[in-house]
DNA sequence: AATTAAAATTAAGGTAAAAGTAAGGCAGGA
DNA sequence: TCCTGCCTTACTTTTACCTTAATTTTAATT
């Protein structure tokens, strides 16, 4: 399927305006497959044939009711299904939704909102995936890793934790990794006065983040000086 | 992530009676972390640092209104989101909808209904991804065993139980098992106000925890102190 | 090479955060 | 109503982290 245009609509209500109305609505919205049932079991047929990819269902049927009909489908298929109805009581929706209903839309309705209702249901289910499982994002510096989120600073055979302090500024320096943060930003970020005096302070935590780094502070490959301005993290020394 | 009942839930709503009202209905269903926010400012903060699983948006806010902020939200995931309002025109409706809202519920509204449509709707986006159903899981310290389930804290010998409180703080540690939790944040699925002042409050209980664990509470090696930021449960002190 | 300002290095002392402790308050159940 | 268990408050003590300050090294400028 390529996009949720292509589903198939079961469309299932006993008066066939309305099913001339939604089938208009629908395929105007550019649903291009919509059938029409006016009986449960016309319905059943159609489903059991055509396997659509969504179904609308009205809740009173001459042969039998919505809710019943919902239920048996739902045995065979986990389908996205949607009451339409021009029962708007409370417990009707409870039992509709409780039955595993996706949404349920009472008549009258707005055309345009049944159609993101419904789409929107079709998206959920047809193009799910959201959130790729991502591991934590970690900054990478030769052997050595910083994970952030548990505060952790490791290598092979070695860990250490990072205080708030080195926490705040390696964090700062790699959200702008690469470039030149200036001592003023650094200090901005980890105090929250922004009373000068803090330069000596923060050099002294440099010192200690390049040792927890594992730099030789003599010779820094990625926490960076610069000379006059502040100081820059690099990720690959040899770029 | 194992049901969707251990999604963590952001509801941003500017009363406060409301927010308490929908922490303890989605308590009550069993959703287990829910974070609240009362305006845009601190829904930013918690969406960024929480990464929710679903979102619940008022469309009044007292610094900018949800219909924004749902946009700000879509552009950085695809996490279910859905408004919950006083304003029942159409266009609305609409609006909030074509914003790529999953639903739009309107006060007053049905407590069951809410937690039904919720539901639904995480169910769809989630279960995909949800791991069969497994033993009740528990949370394992060295010698001893949590299971959240039952409140029950055991080793070979003895067993005592969690309070409320208590485990709401474990549950909280847990979800983010090996990462940094701030202070904030445990209170926030604490308590309902986000009162400040709870810092000792909470400090007290986290000795109680350590002890309910036992911990040695002079030298931790589950439930660390994180100096400045909060606390960390990690599962294996060795790694 | 001399000069000088900037940055690095130390180690000690200060301080705020967290731990510890105990008593008081409050709600739910008998 | 009292009682029990849980939560909160208030206070002291401890400690991990941060800051200070004095000295040394480095690098840019002349």
């Amino acid at each position: 399927m390529k996009t949720i245009f292509e589903s198939t609509l079961l469309v299932v209500d006993d008066e066939p305006e309305i099913l001339i109305m939604l089938k208009k609505i629908l395929n105007q919205a550019g649903f291009s497959s919509v059938l029409t049932a006016d009986c449960c079991q016309q319905a059943r047929e159609i489903f059991g044939a055509e396997k659509p990819n969504g179904v609308i269902l009205d809740i009173m049927l001459p042969d039998g009711d919505g809710f019943s009909l919902m239920q048996e489908f739902r045995l065979k298929s986990n389908v996205p299904m949607l009451f339409l109805s021009a029962r708007d009581e409370d417990e009707n929706r409870l039992l509709g939704l409780g039955l595993g209903a996706d949404d349920y839309i009472t008549k009258p309705f707005l055309p345009r909102e049944l159609v993101l209702r419904l789409s929107g249901i079709l998206r959920r289910v047809y193009q799910p995936m959201l959130t790729p499982p991502s591991q934590d994002e970690c900054l990478v510096l030769g052997n050595v890793t910083v994970n952030f989120k548990s505060g952790v600073v490791q290598a092979r055979d070695w860990k250490k934790t990072l205080t708030a302090k080195e926490h705040a500024l390696l964090k700062k320096l790699w959200d702008n990794q690469g470039n030149i943060v200036t001592s003023d930003n650094l200090c901005r970020c980890a105090w929250d006065d922004d009373l000068y005096g803090y330069e000596n302070t923060l050099m002294v935590h440099i010192r200690r983040l390049r040792e927890k780094i594992e730099e030789d502070p003599s010779q820094p490959k990625y926490l960076l000086t610069v000379r006059g301005m502040g100081y820059k993290l690099v990720k690959d020394p040899t770029l």
